[in-house]
RNA sequence: GGCCCGUUGGUCAAGUGGUUAAGACAUCGCCCUUUCACGGCGGAAUCACGAGUUCGACUCUCGUACGGGUCACCA
């Protein structure tokens, strides 16, 4: 027998179950037709427990690139490690890149659905596809079953340590490469436990060199290990599921973090072996978290940033989190979105040359910049939709106070919004709400005086009339006498001013700001003095409105309270 | 430690051999103003370092430093 006939007997004996070669497959997996230039794109997370904030720029990345093309941008699920798998992992997957807009257009769409003609797309249903791929390398000779144990294994790496060695499975330290056919093929029958690893014929003496989508040229060592790539579960290694997958699935681009770039060579000279063109690699940067005085890649584990579930409990509007990855994504998307601010982002040329390279800080008030500007265009339709979606989850009493009154809750989230100049700006995420706007419910309100008092400071400088209690009774008791609900902003504010100013209160800004101790204070503190009366709060909007709003009987009792109470 | 990637203000960054080195966020000051937010105006603040190449270097080359990544039967 000659060695191609032994090559055959090990690879049957080793995968006796395998019954395609890996021609059908190719077979089976055509390539697809798709106009000249589309990329086929994956996102391919391993079910560990959450969604990363950086797989959602690599999703965004990736469907960017695919709809820009007229692509496909699928979801794999890659689960070959059985023993960090989270269940229900799929199902956060899917339901949080909808969120985010980033359905994928084919592969696992649910726990339980796939769509596609390339699949099964989660790697644990795809082992006689990874079998076919490692029995064709055995045959080969590429591909060799190795007998070493962990603990051989861990001596040797030490050894190589100690003697500054680069370690690993390779040359003289692959020791079972070099075992016969023959006696390979006895040790498998006589039942010795195995793994089988590529057979490399590279060397890290000598460079290698691929093009990256984004950064360009890079050269590399070339790979030299003996790889695993089928494990003693008999599922593959991510290199040999990556290789095999992105063949068959006929992906054109494959997206991934830069912490990828060096195993690369390792994937290149995979792909050589089995005889298919690897595709384009483009490495993106890492986000990072300041960390002390340093920076490094934001961890799970640490960092509740890390979790794109952090901005969807805060309520940040995921527009916004897109808005900002896209700024991260693509160096001239800013300037782009501040001259098209109605535009849709689709519209937007997305570059891969317009990616940075270095790794970028996770600039959290950047963020709510931007949110503040997203929700500062929104309706209050729109505004009121996305705060009942997320109060339903995360703020039932809320929820229940918006939905008794939806009018009234609208015209809450209409104030200096709609109809005027000068938009407001407040809001930055949903969290938000409860704080800005408790006071428009009188439970709410009666909840927060109960508990902190009556927040009567007085206006921050240059104002600071130092009020006592005795005056903001006094203030409060006068005004009593005056109010009535008018419509008309200015005369409701002819009528404050006046009161103001018999009680010895400066009407005109300029005047008290030369002189502020001829006065007992300014517009500005008996304003504020009603102001703090009616919602507890020195930071509101335009207090006439909260007052039409909120109603006369409500306005009076909490003014009639405050005396009482104070 | 080896290898790889990277380095323009506090942050995100424009810039591709000749620029007063854009812009945004943050910060500070002023203005507007019934508070806050908004808005307007202005200020402070950056090419990591050292050699080359060049008439000229943020830009090209090489070193150095610093930061990050990676060296699994994890992905």
């Amino acid at each position: 027998m000659d060695n191609t006939s032994k090559y055959i007997e090990l690879a049957k004996l080793i995968f006796p179950e395998v019954d395609i070669t890996v021609q059908e497959l190719e077979k089976k997996f055509p390539e697809r037709k798709l106009e000249d230039g589309a990329y086929v794109t994956r996102f391919a997370p391993s079910p560990t427990g959450f969604l990363h904030i950086g797989a959602l720029i690599t999703s965004l990345v990736d469907k960017t690139l695919a709809k820009a093309t007229k692509g496909v941008f699928f979801l794999r699920i890659e689960d070959t490690d059985k023993k960090r798998e989270v269940s229900g992992s799929v199902e956060v997957f899917t339901q949080q890149l909808r969120k985010f807009g980033l359905t994928p257009d084919e592969g696992v769409i649910s726990e339980q659905e796939e769509i596609g003609e390339y699949g099964p797309y989660t790697q644990s249903k795809r082992g006689d596809i990874y079998r076919a791929c490692a029995a064709y390398l055995i045959q080969k000779g590429l591909a060799y079953p190795c007998f070493c144990s962990k603990e051989m294994m861990a001596k040797t790496h030490e050894s190589q340590e100690a003697n500054k060695v680069v370690p690993g499975y390779y040359g003289i330290y692959a020791k079972c490469r070099n075992i016969s056919i023959d006696e390979s093929i006895k040790r498998v029958k006589n039942g010795e436990k195995y793994i089988v690893r590529f057979r490399s014929s590279g060397s890290h003496m000598k460079k290698t060199s691929f093009i990256d989508g984004a950064r360009g040229k890079i050269e590399i060592a070339e790979n030299d290990q003996d790889v695993v790539i089928i494990k003693a579960d008999r599922l593959p290694t991510y290199h040999f599921a990556h290789v095999v997958d992105d063949h068959f699935m006929r992906t054109t681009h494959v997206v991934r973090g830069e912490e990828w770039i060096s195993s690369t060579p390792v994937h290149l000279e995979l792909f050589k072996a089995m005889g298919f063109t690897p595709p384009t690699y483009i490495h993106i940067p890492l986000i990072m978290i300041k960390d002390g005085e340093s920076k490094r890649k934001l961890s799970k584990r640490k960092d509740k940033e890390a979790t794109v579930g952090y901005f969807l409990k805060a309520g940040y509007p995921t527009y916004s989190v897109m808005e900002y990855l896209r700024t991260l994504a693509n160096s001239d998307y800013e300037m782009w979105r501040n001259k098209n601010k109605d535009t849709n982002s689709d519209e937007f040329k997305f570059r891969l040359n317009k990616m940075s390279s270095a790794g970028s800080l996770l600039d959290i008030q950047k963020l709510n910049d931007i949110s503040k500007e997203v929700i500062s265009r929104m309706s209050s339709k729109t505004v009121l939709e996305n705060v009942e979606n997320w109060t339903k989850i995360y703020d039932q009493q809320l929820y229940s106070l918006l939905k008794e009154n939806e009018d009234y809750s609208l015209k809450i989230f209409g104030l200096e919004r709609e109809n005027v100049k000068k938009i407001r700006k407040d809001i930055i995420k949903w969290e938000d709400i409860r704080p800005t706007f408790f006071y428009f419910f009188n439970n709410l309100y009666k909840d927060d005086v109960e508990k902190k008092g009556y927040e009567f400071e007085c206006v921050k400088e240059p104002y600071n009339a130092k009020l006592k209690i005795e005056k903001i009774k006094e203030i409060i008791t006068e005004y009593i006498k005056v109010y009535e609900e008018v419509e008309d902003k200015n005369i409701w504010f002819d009528t404050m001013k006046q009161t103001a100013q018999d009680l010895g209160f400066c009407t005109n800004m300029k005047e008290y700001k030369k002189n502020p101790d001829l006065y007992v204070g300014s517009t500005a503190d008996f304003a504020d003095t009603i102001r703090v009366a009616i919602t507890n709060r020195h930071n509101t909007p335009d207090i006439h409105s909260i007052m039409l709003l909120i109603g006369k009987d409500t306005v009076l009792n909490r003014l009639k309270n405050v005396i009482d109470n104070i």
